[in-house]
Parts: structure tokens; sequence; C-alpha cells
DNA sequence: GAATTTCTGCAATAGCAAGTGCAGCAGATC
DNA sequence: GATCTGCTGCACTTGCTATTGCAGAAATTC
């Protein structure tokens, strides 16, 4: 707890507050204000109005005020600004931290993504990947099921795979569809069910059923414990916190990537045989420009 | 005794709860709440009741309840405890992210991503990203078209859009079914073109002839002076480094969501009701576990 | 298949946190 | 040294958020 002296003007930079407080004068009150959240600014992100009184040993009201001042409707506004800063600030490292002056929606959403990133390194159990790997490079056939948004990840994988030339499909419809492609599955082949959120019942039963018949079954999904990781095999459990209403699947989207390069490292003959094969079909069906 | 027997227990270990949330036998409601708090660490530790409620799709009270029954005072309690632990983590393992050993190929493809990510947030716009987003808003009909492992991005913004109420349609084939899509459009519908790597013709001639036709185009691409976004009136660049042969449609995927993100934040009520109306159908249709 | 138990959602309530008018006081200015 | 300006703190008000009682809805058991 550090006495408040009468600071000249909010720390400019260098601090984890960036641009938050922009160099207005302040009065005294206010410094005392503006310097306790610097000094704490796990207690700045979290506490309430009062606690912040409490620290910089001023009147409530002049927190308020403080928070006006510089430029924000109150102190709940200000709050969300330095809570925004704080949790990019400890989870960043340097390069980071002086992008965060854009902000917009789109740019909300890549920081949030890369801490899902960040996160997925550590909840993606390295066995288990491994353990896709071989079992993707060896599948006599491999079905990638998903539906709506979470097709991302799933079609990523698919279609690559494929261009690699794996025997791998998608299915991305549900029902009848989803149906005949389980049935024929069997052993030796695989299923990779992604999924994220609460679990559509068609899925786990995909993965079930096909994990009944002798299928290996491959779970890209964020609860580790949820349906569909327990249907399966081999779990890779990524973060889907998403910026608004939504599951990001964007770190999932980054672990197919990652499957695919696992194969290409396990089995690198055969992948570049593959992708020979498919981009002398792309030469002749002239899609590209130029 | 108890009616159902829900969910086992919250994820024991291994996650960023530790043993916060006690082996308690939950009920339906509960668990789902369980789950919108394991997977939404950030919306944990900073949110209100309200919101928790709103994203496990559950009332306010069985916000308390779950907390309670957890053996917590109420809401506020179990957030506090909630929030010490996700401090904790991710401080603790953020600066560890570097000296982490762990080296599978999909590890190297989520940090490889995360640079991508990084890239984003300063080859991105601010402007293009909120001009794509009025775009959108005021969009008669939404195309959005991509091919191949592209269509990861296109597919979570054409069916998160359209989940929140917005006349958006995706076409991932080429040939005559692009040909009819892109036919149908004029002033006041937006195309929206996702491609990384090389031009395909076909989607540079859509772009160019939406143009022409006086629809607005929105492109997602990588090249800032490649044919797809000379032939648009928005283009987002995003990185799209892969970490073996294909380009990484990562960057891409976050792009999209921060794009719905924009249009929930300029349209908030329209949005909600696109939501309620989507979600009573989900219901309706029996699709989800529990 | 009926009854009982248990859960969920709604709506009213209680409690609290943020904001603001007012008065006193401190510092600045003449 | 007197006056004036304007900051600070107090106390009140307003608005909102967490909680809980209650009724309807599932679901389990007999």
């Amino acid at each position: 707890m550090t006495q408040a002296q009468p600071a000249p003007a909010p720390a400019p930079e260098g601090s984890w507050l960036g641009d938050a407080l922009p160099p207005v004068r302040l009065t005294k009150a206010q410094s005392r204000v503006v310097d306790a959240l610097v000094l704490n600014p796990k207690l700045a992100s979290y506490a309430d109005l009062s606690e912040i009184a409490a620290k910089a040993e001023v009147n409530g009201s002049s927190v308020v005020r403080t928070a006006q001042a510089l430029g924000y409707r109150g102190w709940p506004d200000l709050q969300r600004e330095l809570r925004a800063r704080y949790l990019v600030h400890i989870s960043a490292t340097a390069p980071l931290t002086h992008l965060v002056e854009v902000r917009s929606p789109v740019h909300d959403s890549l920081l949030h993504d890369v801490e899902n990133l960040r996160e997925a390194v550590e909840s993606i159990d390295p066995e288990a990947a491994q353990a896709a790997v071989d079992a993707l490079c060896s599948a006599k056939r491999i079905l990638v099921v998903a539906q709506g948004s979470y097709a991302a990840p799933a079609v990523v994988l698919a279609h690559l795979a494929a261009t690699m030339g794996y025997p791998a499909t998608f299915e991305g419809r549900s029902g009848v569809h989803l149906a005949s492609a389980v049935s024929s599955l069997g052993p030796g082949d695989v299923l990779v069910v992604v999924h994220l959120w609460r679990s559509l019942r068609q899925l786990v039963t995909a993965a079930r059923r096909a994990k009944e018949a002798g299928a290996t079954v491959i779970a890209i999904t964020d609860l580790r414990f949820g349906p569909v990781a327990r249907a399966s095999d081999h779990a890779l459990i990524v973060p889907s916190e998403g910026v608004y209403a939504f599951q990001s699947a964007t770190a999932a989207t980054s672990v197919a990537y990652g499957l695919l390069a696992g194969m290409e490292a396990k089995e690198p003959e055969r992948v570049r045989e593959g992708l020979e094969r498919t981009s002398s079909l792309w030469r002749d069906f002239d899609l590209y420009e130029a």
C-alpha cells in the first residue's frame, strides 16, 4: 500500500496501462486514484469503487470523478478498459503490448484467439496428438464430421488430407447422410469428430457407433470429459472461448493444420507424391490465374 | 433420491479450475452452467450473473444455485474463486509458453498461428474492418464464397451470420453453382470472397462481376495487391504462412469471428432477436444432448 | 400409469454499488 | 489579508444485480 504523492500526470508510457489514461491535468485526489490504479493492477481490474477509494485513501466520489476526468463515463467504464489491458498484459509478451492501441471487434477477436492458441499448447496432450497422427496415417479411410461453423477445422483437415493423397472425406450434413457415412466405417478406418460446446446427439452417436464398429475415433473438442471426448480413442482438447456469443473454432483449426504437418513429417514421401498428383490436376484444370 | 443423474462431476483436474468445483452431483442446468464456466474462463471471471446465464442458456437463478451447490455462498463468491484461479493460471503459464519444450507438429502449428494472429492485428485496417461490418449489416443478401480448405473462415462467417438472423449463405462449389449464385447479386447485396495464396480464376471473376453488378465486395485475403483484393471494395489482409505446405486460414477464421462480433456491436437488438429465433429452432429440433 | 419428488424458470425482493448535489475547506490571486 | 475559485468528502438517491419464494414442469419410482 503506497501513499500517494501528488503525481504530476498519469504515467504516460511504460506501464501496463498504455494510453488508457490520457494525459489530462489531474487534481491531488485524482492523482492518488491513478497511482493506486497503476500500482495495483489486479485490484484495479476487479475491485469495486469502495475498495479503490480505500486503497487510494480518498472518497468514492473522487474515484468516479477521476474516471470521468479521464474521459470515461464512470468507474465501471474505466474498469472495463483497465481489465482488458491487464489481461492482455499479463498474458502477452513484449511485442504485443504496443499493438493494443488498435481496438476494433476484429482486433479483439484476434487477440482473444491468440490466448486460445496459447492455451491449446498446454491443453493438447502431445501423446494424443502423436497417436492421432499415427492413426490418420495408417487409416484405410478417414471420415471427418462436424456441423455448422465447426465445419471449419473439419474442412481444413479433410480437404488438405485428401490433397496430400489420403483417403479423407468430410461429411457436414446430419441425419441420413451422417448415418450412411458412419455405417460404412469399420476396423482400420478413422472417424474424426470436431465439436465444441454442448454435445450434439447425432455426433456423439456417430462416435460411439464408429468405435463399436472397430474404427479409431479422434475427437477435437473443448470439454475434456464431455461425451464426445469420452466416446473417442484420442481426444485433442482445445480452448474455445469466443469474443462474443459463439465459441471460437480458431484453435481447433490450427490443430487441424498441425495434424496435417504431423502426417507429412511421418510419411514425407507418400505426401510428396500425393501433392504432386493433386497439383498436376490443378494445372490441368487450369484453375489459377497467371 | 435425485431425479437425474447428470454430469458425474465437473472437470476434476488439468484445467485452470483446479479443485474450485468440487465433485458434487449436479443437475442438468447446473452442468450447463459449469460447462459454460469451464469453457469461458475470461467470461467467468468478470461477467455478471446475467451474462453467464445467457451463455449457459439457463435462468439466472440456476447460476446462483449452481454456485451454492458447489459450496459457495452465491455467484459473487464463486466468481471470486474462479477469478483468482484464472489470474494465477494465465500469469503462471503465459511467460512459460516460450520455454515449453513440448514439440510436436500440432504445437508447432499453434505457436506458428499465434504469430499469424499477431501480425493480423497489424495488417487489418480498422477502417476496412468497420466498413466491412457496416456493409454486412445493411446487406439485402450476403453470399460468402471460398474453395477447398479456405472454406473454413467462410463457413464460420456464413453460418453464424445466418444464425444471428442475417440473410447469409455460403457457396463452396465452383463452376455452374458459383455462376448461379453470383448472377443473382446486385446493388445492396454483399459478396464476401475468402481466398489465400494464388488467385483462383473463378473467384476473381466472381468478385469482378459482382462489383460490376453493383454489389459490395469484401475480400479476406493475404495479398494486399492481389487480384482478389483489387476487385474488392473492402479488403481485410491476413497473414497466412503455414507450418507446412499449406497456407493457414487460422487468422482468417479469427477475423470472421471478429466481423460477427462487430455486427453484434452495431445491431445488438437485431442480433438478439435472430439468435433467439435460431435457438428456439434448435430446441424444437432437439439437437443437443442432456 | 399415477403420485411424488426434484428441478427449472419467473417474478418480486432485498441489498448494494455507483453517481451526484451540496457544503465546507484549502489554495490561489489580488 | 480578504476574496474567490474549485476540489474533496458526506450523505442521499437511483438504478441494478443477486437472491429467494413459488408455481409449473419433468422425471423417477412404485
